[in-house]
DNA sequence: ACAAAAGTGTTATACGTACACCCATGC
DNA sequence: GCATGGGTGTACGTATAACACTTTTGT
C-alpha cells in the first residue's frame, strides 16, 4: 500500500501597520483533525512537482502567483504515527509572500487567518484573538513522535497532526540563514527599511528589536542588500531608506 | 495514481590508507537505468519511516548496523521527468560510515563499489579504475531538469536518473555546514587526527590540503572537537593527537 | 526649537591569518 | 643526530560590538 503525499505549506507574511511577523493556520473541516487548527495543505497531482504544488496551493487558498523563489523546500516527514490510521508522508515548504492579502476559508477549511508570530520563553507563538498556539518545546526527533499518539489533544491549545514540530524546524531554518541567505525577508515586499529587517530578525532570534544595532546590522549584512530609494516618511523623524534583497543570495549562486 | 517512493541513500566512507574520501555506487541489474552507474536506493515499507529505511539499506547493501545520528535528511526530489516513464520521488539521504567495509552486489546490483572522491576544477569527481562521473556543472535548478530528459547519457560517463544533480546538492550541503555541524568526520571513526579532518574538510571546500593551517584550523574549530590521546605513530614524526566529535554539534541541541 | 527617528562615525576588542618556532618519533 | 611530522606561540590585520554623534523630518 503506498502512502498518502501531501504537501505542507508553511506561508509567512509581514503585517507593516503591526509590525508583526504573521503566518497562516487553516481551521480543518474533514477528518483526520476535523475542527483543529493546522498548517494548509495540498495533494501533489501526477504532473507536478512539489514546488510547483506548493506554489499551487498559495494561488488557489490565497490567490497570488508567484514566482518559485518564494518558496523552499523545508523537509519531508515521514513518521509513520505522525498521523493517525492512514500512512501520510508531508513534503513541508515554506512560502515568503511580499504581501498580507486578506484570507477566505477555502475548500476543505472551515477557516483561514493570518496569527502573529512571536516568541515566549524558548518558543515561539501564534496568535489571533483567544487562539494561541505554541511551537513544541521538545528538541528531540524520536521523543517528539514517542510522546504524540498519545498526547492531550485540545483542538484550541493544540496544532494538528505533527505540526507544532514542523513549525519548530521551518523557524529553526529559518533562524540558521538569517545570516547568509535570509529569504524570509521576501515577507516584506520588494522595499523595506533596515528596522523592518531589523524587527524579522530580532523575532526569529528571540531577542528584542533594541539589542540590534543599527549601525552595526547595516555593515554586518551589506552584501545582503542594495539601497534603493527613501521612504516618504509619514511620522516625525528622519525617513528611513530603503532596501531591496541581493537576488544573488536567495538562489544558489 | 500514487507515484512510487524512492529513498537514496549517498553514503560516505574514508580509506584510512589512500586518505580518501570514498562515496558507495551501485551498477544497476534492472529497469530503468539497467547498468548505470548509480546512487543506492531501496523503496519505503509501509510501516517505517524513511530515516529507518535509509538505516535498513546501510544495514542491507553493507551490513552495519548504525545509530541513527549517522543518517540525515537531504532534501526530496520530485520534478516529474527525473525518471523517464512512471512518476518517482526520491527522499534523499547522507549517511556517514565509520568505516570503509568491502562491498557485494545485493540485490538489484549487478555490482557496487567504493569511488574515491575529489575534485577537478569546480566540479566534483568519482573514480574507480577507468570509471569517472562528475557531479553536474548546471548550477540552476530548472535549467538542469529542462536539459535532463534529452542529454547524452553513455552509462559510462552520466551517473542514473539525476544523481548528478543529488549528488552537487549533497556537497554543496555538506560544504555549507562544515563549520557548524561536520557529521562528515563521522566517516573518519571514533578518533581521529586533525590532519585527517583537514583533509576531509579540503576535498569538500575544493582547496589544497596545505591551504588550510594546522594550528588555524585547531583553533577554529575547537569547540567541536575534544582530545582524547595521542595516536601511535607508525612513522617517522612526532605523533598526532586524536579527537572526537562533540555529540553536541552533530544533533541539533 | 525640540523631540523623534534614522544615518554616520569612532574606538576597543575579538577573531582569523600567516608564519616562526619548538617537540617527539623513527632510522 | 637528523629528517620528518606535528604541536605551540606570536604578531599582524581585519572584522565585530558598543556607543557617541550628526542629520532630517514633524509639530
Amino acid at each position: 500500500m503506498q502512502p498518502k503525499i501531501t504537501i505542507t505549506n508553511i506561508i509567512w507574511s509581514f503585517d507593516h501597520t503591526t509590525k508583526h511577523v504573521n503566518l497562516l493556520l487553516v481551521k480543518r473541516a474533514d477528518a483526520p483533525f476535523k475542527d483543529y487548527w493546522a498548517l494548509p495543505e495540498t495533494v501533489m497531482r501526477p504532473s507536478e512537482s512539489a514546488d510547483t504544488a506548493a506554489l499551487r496551493l498559495v494561488r488557489e487558498k490565497i490567490g497570488l502567483e508567484l514566482a518559485s523563489f518564494h518558496t523552499e523546500q523545508l523537509a519531508t516527514f515521514t513518521q509513520p504515527n505522525r498521523v493517525p490510521g492512514d500512512r501520510s508522508l508531508s513534503l513541508a515548504y515554506m512560502t515568503f509572500l511580499p504581501e498580507m492579502p486578506p484570507l477566505t476559508a477555502g475548500y476543505g477549511a472551515a477557516d483561514a487567518r493570518w496569527f502573529t508570530f512571536d516568541y515566549e520563553a524558548t518558543q515561539y507563538r501564534l496568535q489571533n484573538d483567544q487562539l494561541i498556539f505554541h511551537t513544541t518545546a521538545i528538541k528531540d526527533h524520536d521523543t517528539y513522535y514517542n510522546q504524540l499518539t498519545d498526547r492531550s489533544a485540545d483542538p484550541n491549545t493544540t496544532l494538528g497532526f505533527d505540526h507544532d514540530w514542523i513549525l519548530k524546524v521551518a523557524c529553526q531554518r529559518i533562524c540558521n540563514k538569517l545570516d547568509y541567505q535570509p529569504n524570509i525577508l521576501l515577507i516584506l515586499g520588494d522595499y523595506f527599511t533596515l528596522k523592518r529587517a531589523r524587527t524579522v530578525f530580532a523575532v526569529f532570534q528571540q531577542v528584542p528589536l533594541e539589542s540590534i544595532d543599527n549601525s552595526n546590522f547595516k555593515k554586518n549584512h551589506k552584501h545582503l542588500f542594495k539601497p534603493v530609494g527613501t521612504s516618504s516618511a509619514k511620522h516625525p523623524g528622519r525617513p528611513a531608506k530603503e532596501y531591496q534583497l541581493n537576488y544573488f543570495d536567495l538562489t544558489n549562486e
